[in-house]
DNA sequence: GTGAAAGCGCTAACAA
DNA sequence: TTGTTAGCGCTTTCAC
């Protein structure tokens, strides 16, 4: 239990309170032989600053609050990842919140944010409606939302461009001879969810085709299985798959296995997010990928400079990528 | 941007901070009309109470330091999510910190919680020789270290039977006709490692064998995959792999593929922690199962009891259990 | 039932 | 180059 302090190290040192805040700090104002004997008291008696103190004096916690819905779903841990590494070389820490997909944990936990006077927030997929999450974002010195849109004097954003990449996986399927293709297609209540539908819908209006069938799910394993069996069992003729993320595009392949609907050879499948996952099942996942760890990197950086007072970049779109593995493969 | 204080709140409501403190507190003190008084300009101004403040006067940060080496590992987010789960019902946040398996950066990050002044902490899987590590335990109200083992007065500590484990795996592979086993042995500086190759040999020892090679390596994907390839390198003829963990096992699986070695049929493999994943690989993967979300729930409820001074449970050994799915069946 | 004063550890501003 | 003073927002005495 270290409890020294400020004054302890002065006394040792035989100075003022304020001289060893300077040395300690690197300010100079002490000749080097003070500057000495003060550090080396500091060493001996083991001295930290109590960043606690120095956050009540000037109003500068050090610590970034991060918001995301479950660290237990492998796309997270990955952001947290990005912006930990940026934060880092920064001096700032995380204060990590899981909210359990649920809004009203989200408040709560906007809330003890506020209360730490965090230095600034990163929200991760907020499922809050738009008005109380205006409404707690205003409370930050900044923020940043990803995988959501709100004013750019609210917070910055990064969103991926779902609509873009989901039309790429439709095309992809469609291209590799895909012509009865039904959509796994995550929650209803999903922004993210809607915009891939768009997505999809955009590339059949191009070519004048039509998906077969839809079924809404949870964004989990469990999900994916549930909606691809239904969708097997409404349209036996069913040879693709575009699925909403790739726990849901697993979940499909596990279903098809059961169904004895070989993949790729009779159904063709495709996840979004690129989960490292996806590499390990068999067969591979073909996914639309997305640059996770620089999402964090990203949001780190752009709440780093709104802490700063810098407005340069306000939202960023995610360009995801094709990632075409053994699941697609053309027969 | 919040700003609002107590002498605000005391203003507006005509009173004294004091009887705001107390009246919000919930330490009474404080006529019925004048409390809702207070109450309401609270709310009219918004305000939030200054953590930080509390804490410098307190000396009771509420917050709690985890120290995990990797979050991209999904065996650490489930210890998370059970510590998190048990902090937040006794109002205390959790400050993550990442060491991507670095022991420099294990000691830059507990000073780090030090000067952020931590309640305590929750330290994952410590590379960090027992010198320094001590030493730095020492500067805490309380600590919990998991996956290492400490004397009580330094931390409560909470193991894994690796050995135990271990010498499980080994049978099971050797019960099901295995005789020509080899070792993925995970990192040579991890004590884990140290305990689970005892288990191995403890079983060997037990029916007269030996094994057949041993290979260490990062604990991820990409380690199981070069150890498992210069086992089977080595070994043409090895028939089965305890590899010291999941990940290590799934890199295994891989290289059995690319080296055309069935699993199970030729060659037989079993991991450890049970991590999701291993269910959704091809085959399934057979494992020493791990409740990583009870440890970090046990984990915090032992730290929490400990910086109230309770010390009923000094130490907690996990006894892990074999999950036999389809990579290691018999043949 | 209510308030005044002091101080947690640190640093900005101003002396000396 | 070094020290003094004051105050960040809160709560713990202790007094009224």
């Amino acid at each position: 239990m270290s409890k020294t302090t400020l004054s302890d190290v002065a006394r040792r040192a035989g100075v003022s309170t304020m001289t060893v805040s300077r040395v300690l700090n690197g300010r100079g104002g002490a000749s080097p032989e003070t500057s000495d004997r003060i550090r080396q008291a500091a060493e001996e008696l083991a001295y930290r600053p109590n960043a606690v103190a120095r956050a009540l004096k000037s109003d500068r916690s050090g610590i970034i609050g991060v918001v995301v819905p479950d660290i237990s779903n492998p796309f997270f841990p990955e952001i947290i990842r990005g912006a930990e590494s940026v934060a880092m070389r920064h001096g700032y820490n995380l204060l990590l919140c899981n909210v359990i997909e649920s809004a009203d944990r989200e408040i709560d936990v906007l809330r003890v944010l506020e209360t730490q006077r965090v230095d600034g927030v990163i929200l991760c997929s907020a499922r809050l409606p738009e008005k109380p999450l205006l409404q707690a974002l205003k409370q930050y010195k900044a923020a940043v939302v990803i995988n959501r849109s709100v004013p750019s004097a609210a917070a910055g954003c990064i969103n991926i461009d779902y609509r873009q990449g989901a039309y790429e996986a439709t095309r992809h399927l469609w291209d590799s001879g895909r012509r009865r293709i039904g959509i796994v297609a995550g929650p209803e209540t999903s922004h993210g969810a809607a915009q891939r539908l768009e997505g999809v819908r955009s590339f059949f209006a191009s070519v004048g085709g039509r998906e077969l069938g839809i079924a809404h799910c949870t964004p989990d394993v469990a999900g994916g299985q549930t909606a691809s069996l239904q969708l097997l069992e409404a349209h036996p003729d069913l040879d693709g798959l575009v699925c909403y993320n790739d726990l849901n595009a697993i979940g499909a392949l596990k279903s098809c296995g059961r169904a004895g609907r070989a993949v790729p050879g009779a159904v063709s499948i495709i996840g979004f997010d690129g989960i490292p996952l996806g590499e390990l099942v068999t067969p591979p996942l073909s996914t639309i990928y997305v640059d996770k760890y620089s999402i964090g990197q990203l949001g780190m950086r752009m709440l780093l400079d709104r802490l700063g007072g810098k407005f340069t970049q306000q939202s960023i779109l995610i360009r995801p990528e094709l990632l075409a593995r053994e699941s697609s493969r053309s027969v």
